[in-house]
RNA sequence: UCCUGAGUAGCUCAGCUGGUUAGAGCAUCUGACUGUUAAUCAGAGGGUCGCUGGUUCGAGCCCAGCCUCAGGAGCCA
């Protein structure tokens, strides 16, 4: 029995000739001859030719869409227009039947709602099929990037005992029965008799964690789920996303930028390299869809030009004061076009504002820096102004914010009158305190969103599309 | 959670001011054809009009509540 080859390595191979066995599954059989079959290791299909005046009548009627088969046969130059080769088959077997009176996915376009509802199928069709290769790519070049630099993949728990971090709101973790859960005497939860002996959640992010990894292995990062209670439907936010949290020792506001844009370019530069193929037919997808739109809201760069444009231009960095500056003498501002008008100094910046930065002001990633200390959270560095501390936001068009970070407050003092200031419980955190307490260090991290990163890269529009299975209020089929 | 819009055949949608038997394209099935690649041609089957209640002689259409989805906002990654 012949070897079976994967059909983006025999299309790569250029052979045109030989024996060969295939498997997949049938994306169309026409004409009783032709079948396109796709293993998902490419969008290109492999035609297949079969002899039906030679064929079992009952084994041509179980070729139907979506069905598994296995093809032995020889390669030739194909007679037809739309590829250079295919498969002269000689043996069919159908592995697995898929009805398709049942089946349901089409062969033709389908909705992004109705493939999200069918989340278990829509990996056999091109846009997901290329989605999640790119999301496979993304992940192996983060992990890459920061291997090649001496990062230590640190694992941080997903069970945590604090939600003293402030990042949202955590999901509960309990082997309570429900149904009667234990109490004290004054009514409350006892969550002295729960599993962990106290209240516990998932995690909202491993950066307290990481830091404690940094100050002794000087550069880590953290790649896993993370997870939010917050009630968000938008295109943009998850119950269950993935983050990326590098957290470096002896780096100040300054390296941590670097270190951020140099990864994004270096994984959307591996992408482009790796997933060409991939992109360039997300990137014909959304020119598809945009024609449908009025011009004025058609974007002005195509996919695969907005990522080359990300490579070749610096991110432009500016703080949040010179942000403010820009966007009050900005002539949506003048011309009371923001639903929020930007009136001062102090107040966080709108989605809107964020977006004029981005994407009329100056038409690319943006990294904002030195917000004031009362938006931003308690860990980060007090600057010398005694109004704003050391974060940094990179903001991407059509994305918003994808990545936040900060250098971290490593003055003891600094950080306690912070915390009281902030009301943060300082004893729950004793073991972060420590931190600055033994041994402390300037140093700095931040958090990639990684759905955020795929829904740039793949052009898609909803982060409900770039992760296989989404997570989010009302919703964790699958 | 708030605002806006939507929910009708397997899918995408049409359905007028409330009126008789709810339509189309695609998909599916049957037959024909056979170098196709969104195959083509002919025919057929297919509906709890999101759910619950109400108004009415009569509701897919009007009213109320609920559910779900989409887009936007807030929270953020």
């Amino acid at each position: 029995m012949s070897q079976r080859i994967k059909i983006k390595a025999l299309l790569e191979s250029g052979r045109t000739d030989g024996d060969i066995t295939v498997k997949g599954w049938v994306r169309a059989f026409r004409q009783n001859r032709f079948i396109a079959l796709n293993d998902g290791s490419t969008n290109n299909n492999l035609q297949i030719v079969v002899d039906f005046e030679n064929t079992d009548p009952a084994l041509l009627k179980r070729i139907t869409f979506g069905a598994a088969v296995s093809i032995s046969g020889t390669l030739a130059p194909s007679l037809g227009q739309g590829q250079t080769v295919e498969v002269i088959a000689t043996e069919i077997e159908i592995l697995g039947d898929s009805n398709p009176e049942e089946f349901p996915l089409q062969p033709k376009k389908q909705t992004l709602e109705f493939l999200r509802e069918n989340a278990h199928l829509r990996f056999r069709t091109n846009t997901f099929g290329a989605i999640f290769r790119v999301r496979n790519t993304l992940s192996f070049a983060v992990h890459q990037f920061l291997q090649d630099r001496g990062f230590i993949y640190l694992h941080t728990p997903v069970i945590t005992q604090s939600d003293a971090e402030g990042a949202g709101e955590a999901f509960h973790v309990t082997n309570f029965d429900l149904g009667n859960v234990p109490r004290t005497d004054t009514g409350e939860v006892d969550y002295k008799q729960d599993f962990f002996g106290k209240s516990t959640n998932l995690t909202v992010s491993g950066q307290l964690e990481g830091e404690l990894g940094a100050m002794a292995l000087s550069d880590i990062y953290t790649f896993g789920p993370t997870f939010r209670a917050e009630n968000s439907n938008t295109t943009r936010h998850l119950a269950e996303f993935w983050m990326i949290e590098p957290e470096m020792a002896f780096y100040d506001l300054k390296d941590n930028a670097d270190l951020a844009e140099a990864l994004l370019k270096y994984v959307i530069k591996y992408a482009l390299d790796k997933n060409k193929e991939d992109l360039e037919f997300l990137n014909q997808r959304l020119l598809d869809e945009e024609k449908q739109k009025p011009q004025q809201e058609r974007s002005e760069l195509a996919l695969l030009d907005k990522l080359q444009f990300c490579l070749d231009n610096d991110f432009e960095r500016l703080t949040y004061t010179e942000a403010i500056e820009i966007l009050k003498e900005s002539t949506p501002n003048k011309k009371k076009k923001f639903q929020y008008p930007v009136e001062g100094w102090g107040t966080d910046l709108q989605s809107e504002h964020e977006r004029y930065l981005v994407e009329k002001h100056f038409k690319k990633p943006v990294i904002l820096t030195d917000y004031p200390k009362e938006i931003k959270s308690f860990y980060m560095r007090q600057n010398d102004d005694g109004k704003t501390v050391a974060a940094m936001d990179i903001l991407f068009p059509g994305i918003g914010e994808i990545i936040g970070g900060s250098q971290r407050e490593e003055r003891l003092e600094n950080l306690e009158r912070r915390m009281d200031e902030m009301g943060i419980p300082k004893d729950e955190l004793w073991w972060y305190l420590d931190t600055r307490r033994f041994g402390t260090c300037p140093h700095a991290g931040f958090g990639l969103g990684f759905e955020r990163l795929v829904l740039f890269v793949t052009g898609m529009g909803n982060i409900r599309d770039v992760i296989p299975f989404p997570r989010y209020p009302k919703n964790a089929e699958f």
